[in-house]
DNA sequence: ATCGGAAAGA
DNA sequence: TCTTTCCGAT
C-alpha cells in the first residue's frame, strides 16, 4: 500500500511517466514495439532476433499500422515511427543495429533499470551488507516502486499465455488501462490484446501460412533458426547447467515446440536465489533479450513482464529481475559484452556463466555481438566455442586469465553455484575494460562540454546528483547495491582508491586500433550503451579535460552479477539513468572514479599500450576524480556496429577522431592511463573484454539477498493490491 | 534505408 | 516529454 510513490519513484520520467499517470498514460512506442514482441502473433511482423534485444521490424508497414492503430493515427508511416524510434537512440533505450534492416536493439540494461524496483532498497542496507549495502542505505528507503508493481504487471497476453496466473490479476487492470483506444474503432490494444483472438487472425496468416517471408516467415521457425547461430538456448541452458530441468518439464518445449509453451515466461517457478534451486532455472526464461528469445524458450521475450500495451511500466519483480539478470549476464559473456553490460543490482546475485572465448580472437573474435553476426551469417562457428568458454567466474576462480583463449569446457557450475560465484567474483573478477570515446552526439556535446569536472563520487551520496533523487538514488542504489558488495557505495571509492583506481588507459587515436576498436566494439552495444552512460556521467558531469587524444582503458572490476558489484556502478546506473532522465548533476566534488577497481593489481592482465596518453593527460590523478570518460553518444552504439558491420577499419578512421576528441577532454586530467593494454593489437592481449572486473558475494549475503527478494516481492504485492 | 533537425501537437 | 510530421542529407 503504500504508494509507490511515495518514496519517488526511481524511474526516469520518460519511462513511465505517461504510463504510470492513470489517466494520461499514453503508450510509448518502445513499450508497444515490446508488446508485438512478446506476441507471438506478431512475429511475422516483429520478432526478437540476433543478438541480445534485438528485434528486426520484418513488416515495417503493419507495424507502423499497428503503432498507428494505437495512438489513433491514422497516417502512421513507417518513416514516422521509425523517427520515433530514433529518437530512442539518445535515450539509450534503443538503438539501429547497423547493417540489418529493420532492425533495432533494445537496451534492456536501461530498461530494466528504469522498471526494476529495487528490491531491496530498504532492507538493504542493513541486511545485505555485502551484497547490497552500498546503497546508502538510508537511500533504500526511497526507493520502492513505481506506482503499478512489476510482477504484476504482465499483459494480459500473457496471461492467456502463461499458465501462471499470477499475474493475471494484476494484467487485467493494467489492462484497462492500456485501452485507450481511438475512436477509430480500431484500437490496437485490442488488436493487440486481442491478438490471440480476434487480431492474431489477421496475423496469424503471417505465421502459420507462413506467407511472409518465404522463408520463414512462419513465425517460429524463423526464430529459431535465427537462434542457433547465435548462443543456442541451449547453450545457455548448459552453462548454466540449469536448464535441464526446466526444459524437462516444458515437456512441450522440445526443440520444436518453443514458443509453444509459455512456460516459463512469467512465473517463476523456481526462485533462483539461494542456492539449491538454482539459479540455472532462471537463465533461460529471461533472455528475452539475449538471442534466445522468444521463440526459442519462451513464447514471449522477456520474462519481465513487459507490457507496453498495458501497464505502464515494466516491472520486473525479483525473481524475473534476476533471470533477467542472469540472461543478461549469460548473454554478456557470451558475447563478449564488456562488463559493463552486466546489471547490477543489489540484492541480487547472480551466478556468473563462464565466459565464451570468442574474445580471443580479437579481431577474429570481433566482439561479441558483432562477432554473432558475423557467426550468423558464417555460420555457427562461433557459437559452439563461445559456450565453452570460461566464464568469469571461471575466471575468477582462477583469476583471471581470462582470455586466454580457450578453455573450452562449459562450465555449469557456476550456475550450480550462484553464490559461489559471487564469492569468487569478489575475489576477482577482472575484466578489462577499455573505453571508447564515444562520438558525441550533438546534444551531448554541448552537454558535456559545459559541465567541468566533478566525479561523481560514489555512491549514494551520489545519487543526489541529479536532482532526480529518486531516479538517482534509483541508480545508484542499485549499483550500489550491487557494487556494495564489494564496495560500499561510498566505499567504491575506497575501493578504488585502494585498489587502484580504475584504470584507463588513452590511446592516440591514430594508432591504429583496429584492435581495440574492435574490442571496443566488442562491447557491444549494451556495454557500450552502459558504458556511456557511465562515462556521460562522469565526463559530463565530472569533468574531462579536453584535450587529448587518446583511447582511455579503464579497467574495473565488475562484478559479473549483480552480486557484487562493482563499484563504480552507482555511478554508472545513476549516469545512465541520468542520460535517460537528462538529469544534470552536479557532480560532486571529489569523486571517486566510479569504476572501482578492486585491484587493478591482479589483473595485470593487459599489457598495453599507453603511453601515448600518458603524454598528455597522464595525470594521474590520485584518486582522481574521475574518469571521465566519455560522454555518450548515441552514435557510438551505431558506429560501433557499423565498424562491424563494415570492418572496424574503415570505419574507425571516421568515428574514432571524434571518439577520441571527446576522450581527450575527458581524459585530459584524470585518466590514469594505464596500461591497459588490451591488447589490442598485440595479441597477446587477451580478449576483447575489456575490462576486468571482480566481485564476491559472500553466500551469507546471497540469502540475505533472497530473504529479501522475497520480502520485496510480498511488498510489491502489496503495493499493487493498492493500485 | 537511415539519420536527425525543426516545428508542432498532445 | 514524447511523438508526429516534414524533409533534406547520407
Amino acid at each position: 500500500m503504500k504508494t509507490p510513490g511515495d518514496n519517488g519513484i526511481a524511474f526516469p520520467e520518460w519511462a513511465y511517466k505517461p504510463e504510470s499517470s492513470p489517466g494520461s498514460r499514453q503508450i510509448q512506442l518502445w513499450h508497444f514495439i515490446l508488446e508485438l514482441l512478446r506476441k507471438e502473433e506478431y512475429h511475422d511482423v516483429i520478432a526478437w532476433q540476433g543478438d541480445y534485444g534485438e528485434f528486426v521490424i520484418k513488416d515495417p508497414d503493419e507495424v507502423a499500422r499497428l503503432w498507428g492503430a494505437r495512438k489513433c493515427k491514422p497516417q502512421m508511416n513507417y518513416d514516422k515511427l521509425s523517427r520515433a524510434l530514433r529518437y530512442y537512440y539518445n535515450k539509450r533505450i534503443l538503438h539501429k543495429t547497423k547493417g540489418k534492416r529493420f532492425t533495432y536493439k533494445f537496451n534492456f540494461n536501461k530498461l530494466v533499470l528504469v522498471n526494476y524496483p529495487f528490491i531491496d532498497m530498504g532492507s538493504s542496507g542493513s541486511n545485505v551488507p555485502q551484497s547490497a549495502p552500498p546503497v546508502p542505505t538510508g537511500a533504500g528507503t526511497h526507493f520502492r516502486f513505481p506506482p503499478s508493481t512489476p510482477s504484476e504487471v504482465l499483459s494480459p497476453n500473457e496471461d492467456l499465455r502463461s499458465p501462471g496466473g499470477m499475474f493475471s490479476s494484476v494484467a487485467r487492470r493494467m489492462a484497462r488501462g492500456s485501452v485507450s483506444d481511438c475512436s477509430d474503432g480500431t484500437s490496437v490494444n485490442s488488436e493487440i490484446e486481442e491478438g490471440n483472438t480476434g487480431a492474431a487472425e489477421e496475423r496469424g496468416e503471417r505465421g502459420g501460412g507462413g506467407g511472409g517471408g518465404g522463408g520463414g516467415p512462419g513465425g517460429g521457425v524463423g526464430y529459431r533458426s535465427l537462434i542457433h547461430p547465435r548462443l543456442s538456448h541451449e547453450t545457455l541452458f548448459r552453462l548454466y547447467g540449469g536448464p535441464g530441468s526446466h526444459a524437462g518439464h516444458h515437456g512441450s518445449r522440445g526443440h520444436t515446440g518453443h514458443r509453444i509453451h509459455p512456460d516459463s515466461l512469467s512465473p517463476f517457478p523456481v526462485s533462483p536465489l539461494p542456492g539449491p534451486v538454482g539459479a540455472g532455472l532462471l537463465a533461460p526464461p529471461l533472455s528475452p533479450a539475449l538471442s534466445m528469445t522468444p521463440t526459442s524458450h519462451l513464447p514471449y521475450t522477456p520474462s519481465p513482464s513487459l507490457s507496453p500495451m498495458l501497464g505502464s511500466h515494466f516491472s520486473f519483480n525479483p525473481e524475473d529481475m534476476k533471470r533477467y539478470l542472469q540472461a543478461h549476464t549469460q548473454s554478456v559473456y557470451n558475447y563478449g559484452l564488456s562488463p559493463r553490460a552486466f546489471l547490477h543490482y543489489p540484492n541480487i546475485v547472480i551466478p556468473q556463466p563462464h565466459r565464451p572465448a570468442a574474445e580471443k580472437a580479437g579481431l577474429s573474435g570481433e566482439r561479441g555481438e558483432r562477432a554473432e553476426r558475423a557467426a550468423t551469417a558464417g555460420g555457427g562457428e562461433r557459437g559452439g566455442e563461445r559456450h565453452h568458454h570460461p566464464s568469469l567466474a571461471h575466471s575468477a576462480h582462477h583469476h583471471p586469465h581470462p582470455p586466454h583463449s580457450a578453455h573450452p569446457h562449459i562450465h555449469s557450475h557456476p550456475m550450480h553455484h550462484p553464490l559461489h560465484l559471487g564469492e569468487e567474483s569478489q575475489h576477482m573478477s577482472p575484466f578489462k575494460f577499455k573505453l571508447q570515446p564515444p562520438p558525441l552526439g550533438k546534444k551531448q556535446r554541448d552537454c558535456q562540454k559545459p559541465r567541468q569536472s566533478s566525479l561523481s563520487s560514489g555512491s549514494g551520496s551520489m545519487t543526489s546528483t541529479s536532482g532526480l533523487g529518486s531516479s538517482l538514488s534509483f541508480g545508484s542504489d542499485l549499483s550500489s547495491a550491487g557494487c556494495s558488495g564489494l564496495i560500499s557505495a561510498s566505499s567504491s571509492t575506497q575501493s578504488l582508491n585502494s585498489a587502484g583506481l580504475p584504470k584507463i588507459k588513452v590511446e592516440p587515436i591514430s594508432d591504429i586500433e583496429s584492435e581495440e576498436e574492435v574490442e571496443v566494439t566488442d562491447i557491444s552495444d549494451e556495454d557500450l550503451d552502459e558504458r556511456d552512460e557511465e562515462f556521460k556521467l562522469f565526463s559530463p558531469r565530472y569533468s574531462r579535460a579536453p584535450d587529448h587524444h587518446h583511447h582511455l582503458h579503464l579497467h574495473h572490476h565488475h562484478l559479473a552479477n549483480g552480486s557484487a558489484a562493482p563499484s563504480h556502478h552507482p555511478h554508472a546506473d545513476e549516469d545512465l539513468d541520468e542520460d535517460v532522465f537528462k538529469a544534470p548533476a552536479p557532480p560532486p566534488p571529489g569523486l571517486t572514479p566510479f569504476f572501482t577497481s578492486q585491484h587493478t593489481a591482479h589483473r595485470t592482465l593487459l599489457p598495453l599500450k599507453s603511453e601515448p596518453l600518458e603524454s598528455e593527460s597522464s595525470t594521474p590523478p590520485p584518486q582522481t576524480k574521475c574518469i571521465p570518460l566519455k560522454l555518450r553518444f548515441k552514435r557510438r552504439w551505431s558506429e560501433d556496429q557499423r565498424m562491424e558491420a563494415s570492418q572496424e577499419e574503415s570505419d574507425d578512421k571516421k568515428v574514432r577522431p571524434e571518439a577520441e576528441r571527446e576522450r581527450e577532454r575527458q581524459s585530459n586530467g584524470r585518466m590514469e592511463t594505464e596500461e591497459d593494454g588490451t591488447g589490442s593489437g598485440e595479441g597477446d592481449s587477451p580478449p576483447p573484454l575489456a575490462y576486468e572486473g571482480s566481485l564476491a558475494t559472500p553466500l551469507s549475503s546471497v540469502r540475505r539477498v533472497s530473504a529479501e527478494l522475497h520480502r520485496a516481492t510480498a511488498q510489491l504485492s502489496l503495493e499493487n493490491k493498492d493500485c
